[in-house]
DNA sequence: CTATACACTATACATCTGTATAGTAACCAT
DNA sequence: ATGGTTACTATACAGATGTATAGTGTATAG
């Protein structure tokens, strides 16, 4: 990675400040004027640099878009910048597609403390709530609110949310060397295998809240 | 505190997404767009509701200076899309006294949406990290994260923190008709039955949080 | 019935904002 | 000396953006 000149580093550090402070990246001209600068492109050429190295990141022609890349090295700013919360969408049921319009049929929201979870915000993931005690095996219980990512490869063992019967239901994703994947209740009283072929694998489980009732 | 209207949440939902996901709060005409607003002045209209009731603040007539009134603050109640959430402080072990100096020994801190939790925010909520197995009947597993409320009255059945032996450990509180209260482990290979008397009961299982290890 | 809050459409406008062109000056390596 | 990078000044412009005026329809409360 290319290092940054003094002044640059100035102004980076004031762009993640203002981040920090204002909620909202910093535009050239308030850049400038922090600065002294008397042009605007002084800001837009150093900000223009920072992008070339790297640092910088967003949509070109978009206001208060710049995003700070964090980044491993000698110049990364520390930056304190509190904890992230996700608002996911929460599910009684997952309907088929999950495609965009998920809010719409979301039942509601929970705010999650990422770092907490130790996962990452993607905008595909999604809380559910259990119905049941299907999982019971793996100390889920009815009422938990069970964060799941979608799009991610379900490993074995992992616990997936999986569309069967138009129902979204929890299993657990069984992969057996030389087998064809199947998904397995962790409940005695549930039929333990179903067929993966058919089915749509919702989402992986990466965090569960629960609940409890007082 | 006004209450938001469906639609509102459903706004500011977005709008904080929107500022998680991208790192700056939406234009005007990004809300419009994302609900289908024909007009700018819808999305104008809302966030100016959302601003007179006190959930959005930021200068005016700046691009992207959205910002959503934080709630994670301190202790002080406050509110992100009409939720309320509260950081608390997560132990290993809990000290014996629970005094002030809670977060001087605090391991970290746990943002929870209070709403889902259906808790209150007491100033004597906090979390505690499960150690070892001797929930299991209760479907608490080793490394999840349990939150407590410390100062309530433990009823039949609750979940408690208590300190045994200058360890704080969970137990289910146990009060049969005429007979003095128990703690009772949910493990078979654990001692079943513990005295109360000299025992300090920390704090009331509210609720609990799971992080999958991916 | 009237008034008020809500949830919009349609159009307009001043200002904000990113980007661009055309320079100046200092420094540094070849 | 020559070309390259850094660090700016000055001016300009298209499109983005917040805000405003005018109006429609639908609830809900007094």
């Amino acid at each position: 990675m290319k290092t940054l000149t003094h002044r640059q580093q100035d102004v980076i550090e004031f762009i993640g400040q203002t981040i920090d402070n204002a909620g909202a990246a910093p535009t050239l001209r308030e850049i400038a004027a922090h600065f002294r600068f008397r042009s605007v492109k002084a800001a837009a050429d150093h900000v223009a640099a920072l992008r070339r190295k790297g640092v910088l990141a967003g949509p070109p022609r978009r206001a208060r878009a710049l995003r700070i890349v964090d980044a491993v090295g000698d110049w990364a700013t520390a930056r304190a910048l509190g904890r992230r919360l996700a608002r996911l969408p929460v599910y009684g049921t997952i309907p088929a597609g999950l495609a965009e319009d998920r809010r719409q049929e979301a039942r509601g929201c929970v705010a999650v403390d990422l770092d907490t979870l130790g996962i990452r915000p993607t905008p595909r993931t999604f809380a559910l709530e259990v119905r049941g005690d299907s999982m019971i095996g793996r100390h889920i219980v009815d009422g938990d609110l069970v964060v799941l990512e979608h799009g991610k490869m379900p490993r074995h063992g992992d616990v997936v949310a999986a569309l069967i019967d138009n129902e979204s239901t929890l299993k657990t994703f069984v992969q057996e060397r030389g087998r064809p994947p199947c998904l397995k209740a962790e409940n005695p009283r549930y039929p333990k295998l179903h067929p993966v072929g058919e089915l749509v694998i919702q989402g992986v489980m990466v965090g569960l809240i629960r609940k409890v009732k007082v």
